[in-house]
DNA sequence: GAGAACGTCTCA
DNA sequence: TGAGACGTTCTC
């Protein structure tokens, strides 16, 4: 596959964009040699041989003398880039490129917008801020690195003109080893027995080396040592302050105390998230991973079952869709935080709140949301199943709606007559895939009616039968900043009816 | 544009 | 799994 044919990969030409329902503007590709420019999406060599990396028997990650893959890197994920069910990163969220996070910008500030989203199919950032190199340099300070002659006689001296090699005695330590440990647990563990980590089962899983960090990307970078390798594609401000964080930064936590008013998330996919054109993304099963208190935090160790990375469900046990639902389990009190803020900046009471809602129940295709799990996309139990559970046996928070949109009615969380007896009995129902992109709140948020959802596998345009609504007497919940965006939804983000 | 050398691929 | 070849990136 060609990533030229890819509509992931290719670059979008300048002029209007339209994602879902959204409508923005891209404008002429930034300068080359950043990461995710054009020239580098579209010309790499690498274009024609990460896939083959990806999913070929090749792991030269794992290899000895290989380095980090850093190119921009994706593939035919048929469950998305990590695999089925495991934990994503979620694009950063609107993250403005090449701004400072939280920095305030957009249209209703009169502020400058920001450089419109230009993400790779990860929702990496595009190499926007041009601190991105696809090699890694020699640090300049170890032994190695001192040595200024060539010794003339090793293997690479001697063998130069075809080697291409530094002398052997230059070499960089740190450009001897790989760039992080996991590609080295990775090799470790996933041949022994013949299965790989769940990080290494689909060498698509392998999470995006891209950024830039302390292995030499990346000068003063933080080292990825430590890192959950799911977290290891993310740019350095996304970066968790402890390794045994399983996710990026709660936008909250970037933005400061309070959030954003109105309870909107400081940050929202700029365009829709990384579904794109193409349909919802891989990223859109869930929102970012919601995080334990440090006294709960564990390094991150993929050789170890029990680490919350590979719980389905978080590090309490088993979720709605174990086959045990133990009444008598410990239900721990949301443990992101006690400040009754979730990461999002909404109160608590509407976090690990589904993000459909009860209305939305008489809706088949929206009662089975999906959630990632290691087994692979897990479909919720019917809404009035959720509501009942506590809130730690969700696997993901859902800082979405608990409460009906402006003007209509609250109904009773359980209508028994509207969910199929198979999915009253926590059985698969039907396992339609809910995606987080804003075009699914906001769907969600506003119908009154039913409405198709956008599934995994949908590659037209998104069409809700509804405005997005930004007002903040909407009391909708579910809109996306649009300082966040990037983008005035006024201005820019026009309803497709 | 040339040279250096990093990263990836192929093959034994 | 390591060595070698080579494409590509990066610096000057
Ligand atoms: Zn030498
Ligand atoms: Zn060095």
């Amino acid at each position: 596959m060609s990533c030229l044919a890819d509509p992931r990969f290719a670059s979008p030409p300048p002029g209007p964009h339209r994602l879902g329902h959204m409508e923005f503007q891209l404008p002429p590709p930034p300068a080359s040699h950043m990461l995710g420019s054009p020239d580098i999406i579209a010309n790499s060599s690498h274009d024609s041989s990460f896939l083959q990396t990806l999913s070929g028997p090749h792991d030269e990650l794992a290899g000895g003398h290989g380095g980090p893959q850093m190119m921009s890197g994706a593939g035919p994920f048929p469950h998305g880039p990590f695999g089925p069910g495991m934990p994503h990163p979620g694009p950063p969220f609107g993250h403005r490129l090449g701004f400072p996070p939280g920095m305030p910008c957009g249209p209703r500030l009169g502020l400058p917008l920001p450089p419109p989203p230009f993400l790779d199919f990860y929702g990496m950032p595009g190499g926007l801020d041009g601190n991105y190199r696809k090699k890694r340099k020699a640090c300049g300070k170890c032994v190695p690195c001192q040595r200024k002659d060539n010794c003339g006689t090793c293997l690479n001296c001697v063998n130069r003109a075809k080697g291409k090699q530094i002398c052997i005695h230059r070499k960089c330590d740190a450009l001897k080893k790989k760039a992080s440990k996991f590609d080295k647990d990775d090799d470790k563990d996933d041949r022994s027995n013949g299965h790989k980590s769940p990080f290494s089962e689909r060498d698509g899983m392998r999470p995006p080396q891209m950024m830039p960090f302390g292995d030499g990307l990346m000068p003063g970078m933080p080292d990825r040592e430590g890192m959950p390798p799911h977290m290891m594609g993310l740019p350095p401000h996304m970066m968790p302050p402890h390794p045994g964080m399983l996710g990026p930064i709660p936008p909250a936590w970037e933005n400061g105390p309070g959030g954003p008013p109105h309870g909107l998330p400081p940050h929202g996919p700029p365009h829709g998230g990384p579904g794109g054109p193409g349909g919802p993304g891989p990223l859109d099963h869930g929102p970012p991973s919601f995080y334990p208190p440090p006294s709960e935090m564990m390094p991150f160790d993929e050789n170890s079952p029990h680490h919350p990375a590979f719980m389905p469900n978080g590090p309490h046990g088993p979720g709605p869709l174990s086959s045990s639902h133990d009444s008598s389990s410990p239900q721990p009190q949301n443990p992101s935080n006690n400040s009754g803020l979730t990461p999002m900046g909404n109160h608590e009471d509407q976090q690990n709140q589904p993000m459909i809602h009860p209305h939305m129940t008489h809706l088949p295709h929206l009662s089975a949301p999906f959630f990632p799990g290691p087994g692979g996309d897990m479909p919720l139990p019917p809404i009035s199943m959720v509501s009942s559970l506590p809130h730690s046996s969700l696997p993901l928070p859902l800082p979405m709606m608990s409460h009906p949109p402006m003007g209509m009615a609250p109904l009773p969380t359980s209508q028994p007559d509207s969910i199929p007896q198979s999915m009253q009995n926590g059985g698969p129902g039907l396992l339609k895939p809910i995606t987080t992109s804003s075009t699914a709140i906001t769907t969600s948020s506003h119908l009154p009616v039913p409405t198709p959802m956008p599934t995994a596998t949908s590659t037209g345009p998104v069409k809700p039968n509804t405005s997005l609504n930004n007002s903040p007497e909407s009391g909708s919940r579910c809109s996306i900043s649009p300082r966040d965006s990037g983008y005035d939804s006024n201005e820019v983000v026009k309803t497709e009816l």
